[in-house]
RNA sequence: GCGCCUGUAGCUCAGCUGGAUAGAGUACUUGGCUUCGAACCAAGUGGUCGGGGGUUCGAAUCCCUCCGGGCGCACCA
C-alpha cells in the first residue's frame, strides 16, 4: 500500500516538473512515512519544505501545488497541508480493508517478497566459532542474530546461502588434540601437571578416557619425556614442544585419530546445538579443505598456496626477516601482515584470503561475514588483500556483533574457552528456553553492548516479551478452538465495513505495515525491527481482545472480526518465523 | 596513543536516510475479570537525549570538541 501511495506523490512531482514549477533537474528525495500521531492522517511527505527553498515558494503554497496536482485514486480519502508545510494523508477505508484479503491470500507468504525475487545471491557465513569446545551464550547472540538475518534477507527477497566456516586446521586444534592426548595420559596414570594453556573443559577429559579405553597404554610417555622437552621453556613454546611430542609418539595416524575424536565430537556438539536452538545451515565448509591438494594427491598446490601465489603476482607482498608480508598499509591498514611465516606456514590471515576468494569464486553477488567485535581490527585486512586481487572489496560485508558480556551474582564471568570457565549455551536454551532467549539476543541490535544476567534472564524469564507476543497468538487460536466448541459457524467475508472502531483501524494499520518493515528490517541487516513490530503487533490485538466480544456479537460482525483475527494471528505467525521463535497455539 | 562500538526515564532498551508535544518494557500509583485465558487492558508519575559549540526553517539524529564505558591494536586463531 505504501509504495502505491508513493507512486501516486511521486506523479505529482513529475507533473509539477512539466509544468516548470519545479526545477526539471531538481533531484527529489521523497520521503513518504507512517505518521506518529492520528490527527495527521496514515502517511505524511515533507517533500514540499525540502523543495521549497529551490522552487523560491512558500512551502505551504508549495504543498498545495502538490495536493492540487495528485492524481485520482480511490486509495485516499483526504489529504491536508498542515504545519509549516507538511502533506497529511488519509487513507480510505476500503483500502485499509484490503489488508484482511491480501493476508488470508497470501497467508504464509503475506510480508514475504517471491523468492529470490531481488535476483541477487549472499552468501552468510555466521557463528563459525573454533571447534575447540561447545558454544557459549557469546555465540548465542551471533547465531540468533546470524539465523534471523538469513531468515529476513530469504523474506525480503535474496537468495540466502548459510555457512558455518569450521576452523579445523592450525594451532588451536592442535592444541586441543594434545590436550586430549594429555588427559589420556592422565587416564592412564601417567601423574604429569595439565598445563594451563591446554584446553580445561571436562570434555576433553571424558575424551581423554575415551582414548585410554580405546587404545589403553600403547600410546603413553613418562613425565620424565614431558620434562625433556618442556625444561626452561616460557608456557607458549613449552605447549608447542608438546605438541611436536604428541605427534611424534603417536605417528601420524594415530596422532590423527586423537585430532579426529576431539574435532568430530565437538562439531557434533555444536551441530546439535545449533539445531535445537532452531538454526540450521545450508553448508559447514571446513578450513582444511583450503589446504587439500589440487589435481595429483602429491601436488603441493592447494588453495592457499595459490591465493598466496596470486597475491605474489602483485606488487603486493614482499619477502622480509624470512617471512612474507602483505602491504596491507597501501589499501589503508595500519600496518602489513604477515601471510607466511619465516618457518613458511601459513598464518590464519593466508587461509582466510583463501577462503574469502573460495567464496567469491561461488558466484555471490554479496558475502555477509558476521564477526564478534573483538575481531573488528581484521576487517581492512581481508578487505585489503580481495582488493589486491582485483576483487571487489564492496561485495564483502561484515557485521559485527558486540559481545555479550555475562554477569553472574553481579560478578563478570569470564568467557574463555581455554579455560573452561564460560556458560554453554545449551545451559541457557535450557534455563530459559530457546525463545525467550532468541528473543531476548534478537531484540537487541547487533552493535549493541549487551548485558546479560544470568540471574535475570532466568528471574524475568516471565517477563520476556515473546511471551507477550505468543500470548496474543494463542489467545486468537483460543477464540477459534471456543467457536468450535460451541457450534458457532464463521462464515467467510468479503465485506469489512463494521470494523471501525479505535481498535480495529489500529490492528489494521498494524497489519498493513508489516511487508514495510520486512523490507525496512533486511535492508538494515536489523532483525531486531521485527521484533519491535511483533509487540506492537501484539499490543494492538490485546487491546482488541479487551475492547471487544467477539463471539457474542451478532453473525455478520462476528464473521468480520473473525476475518480481522484470522489475519492476525497469520501475521503474528509469520512475524515469529523470521526470528525462528514459535507460534504456540496455548501456553 | 591510534582505531571500532557505545552514552536517551530509577533499570533494560527503541527512535528509519534530520521533521510536527522524545517512545516502549520494567519498577512505582490507580482502575478493570459471575464474560472468548488477567501471561491481558486502560490511566498516571518519571527525561538538561553524557557536557559544550556549530550547520538550518527544524538536531536525540549531521559536523567539531571534551568527558565516561566496552573492545581491538601478534610471524594467535
Amino acid at each position: 500500500m505504501k509504495q502505491d501511495l508513493q507512486h501516486i506523490f511521486e506523479q505529482a512531482i513529475e507533473q509539477l516538473k512539466t509544468e516548470g514549477t519545479i526545477a526539471a533537474d531538481q533531484s527529489v528525495k521523497l520521503i513518504f512515512d507512517r505518521t506518529k500521531q492520528k490527527e495527521h492522517g496514515d502517511f505524511a511527505t515533507n517533500v514540499a519544505l525540502m523543495l521549497a527553498k529551490a522552487a523560491k515558494m512558500n512551502p505551504r503554497e508549495l504543498a498545495q501545488k502538490i495536493v492540487d496536482a495528485l492524481p485520482e485514486s480511490a486509495l485516499i480519502q483526504k489529504v491536508d497541508i498542515a504545519g509549516p508545510g507538511f502533506i497529511n494523508m488519509f487513507v480510505a477505508d476500503d483500502a485499509k480493508f484490503a489488508v484482511i484479503d491480501s493476508v488470508k491470500q497470501a497467508s504464509e507468504n503475506y510480508g514475504i517478497a517471491g523468492k529470490n525475487s531481488k535476483n541477487h545471491r549472499i552468501l552468510l557465513e555466521f557463528v563459525s566459532a573454533n571447534p575447540t569446545g561447545p558454544l557459549h551464550v557469546g555465540h548465542g547472540r551471533g547465531a540468533a542474530y546470524g539465523d534471523a538475518l538469513g531468515r529476513l534477507l530469504k523474506a525480503a527477497g535474496y537468495d540466502v546461502q548459510k555457512e558455518y566456516y569450521v576452523n579445523d586446521a592450525g594451532r588451536q586444534m592442535d592444541i586441543l588434540a594434545t590436550s586430549v592426548w594429555l588427559r589420556y595420559l592422565q587416564a592412564a596414570d601417567v601423574g604429569i601437571n595439565f598445563p594451563e594453556n591446554c584446553y580445561q573443559g571436562d570434555y576433553v577429559a571424558d575424551m581423554g578416557a575415551v582414548q585410554f579405553k580405546k587404545f589403553g597404554d600403547k600410546h603413553v610417555v613418562t613425565i620424565t619425556d614431558i620434562d625433556a622437552v618442556t625444561v626452561d621453556k616460557e608456557p607458549d613454546a613449552a605447549l608447542d614442544a608438546i605438541i611436536a611430542l604428541a605427534k611424534s609418539t603417536l605417528g601420524e595416524t594415530i596422532y590423527e585419530d586423537f585430532f579426529q575424536l576431539a574435532l568430530q565430537e565437538i562439531l557434533d556438539d555444536i551441530r546439535t546445538d545449533l539445531a535445537g536452538f532452531s538454526v540450521d545451515y545450508d553448508e559447514w565448509f571446513s578450513e582444511r579443505s583450503l589446504f587439500q591438494s589440487i589435481g595429483s594427491a602429491e601436488s603441493n598446490i592447494n588453495q592457499v598456496v595459490e591465493a598466496i601465489d596470486k597475491l605474489k603476482a602483485t606488487d603486493y607482498l614482499y619477502q622480509e626477516k624470512g617471512a612474507w608480508w602483505f602491504k596491507s598499509t597501501e589499501f589503508g591498514d595500519e600496518k602489513d601482515r604477515v601471510v607466511l611465516r619465516d618457518n613458511g606456514a601459513p598464518t590464519y590471515f593466508a587461509s582466510d584470503i583463501a577462503y574469502h576468494l573460495n567464496k567469491f569464486n561461488r558466484g555471490f553477488d554479496t558475502c555477509i561475514d558476521i564477526w564478534g567485535a573483538d575481531h573488528h581490527g581484521y576487517v581492512p585486512r581481508v578487505k585489503a588483500a580481495l582488493q589486491a586481487l582485483n576483487e571487489d572489496p564492496e561485495r564483502l560485508k561484515v557485521l559485527l556483533v558486540q559481545f555479550a558480556i555475562l554477569y553472574r551474582n553481579g560478578e563478570k564471568v569470564p568467557m574463555s574457552t581455554r579455560s573452561g570457565e564460560f556458560v554453554k549455551l545449551a545451559e541457557l536454551r535450557e534455563e530459559v528456553g530457546n525463545d525467550a532467549a532468541r528473543f531476548y539476543y534478537v531484540q537487541r541490535k547487533p552493535e549493541q553492548h549487551m548485558d546479560f544476567d544470568l540471574d535475570l534472564a532466568k528471574s524475568q524469564s516471565n517477563d520476556n516479551p515473546v511471551y507477550y507476543v505468543q500470548y496474543a497468538h494463542a489467545r486468537i487460536c483460543r477464540v477459534f478452538s471456543t467457536a468450535q466448541e460451541r457450534g458457532i459457524t464463521v462464515d467467510e467475508t468479503i465485506d469489512y465495513s463494521q470494523l471501525t472502531s479505535e481498535t480495529e483501524e489500529t490492528l489494521l494499520t498494524a497489519l498493513a505495515k508489516f511487508p514495510e518493515v520486512v523490507q525496512a528490517a533486511a535492508k538494515a541487516f536489523e532483525p531486531h525491527q521485527i521484533t519491535y513490530y511483533l509487540r506492537d503487533l501484539a499490543n494492538a490485538l490485546h487491546s482488541y481482545y479487551n475492547a471487544c466480544k467477539f463471539l457474542d456479537s451478532e453473525a455478520e460482525l462476528r464473521n468480520q472480526r473473525m476475518a480481522l483475527l484470522r489475519a492476525t494471528q497469520q501475521v503474528l505467525n509469520n512475524g515469529l518465523t523470521l526470528i525462528g521463535v514459535s507460534a504456540p497455539q496455548k501456553m
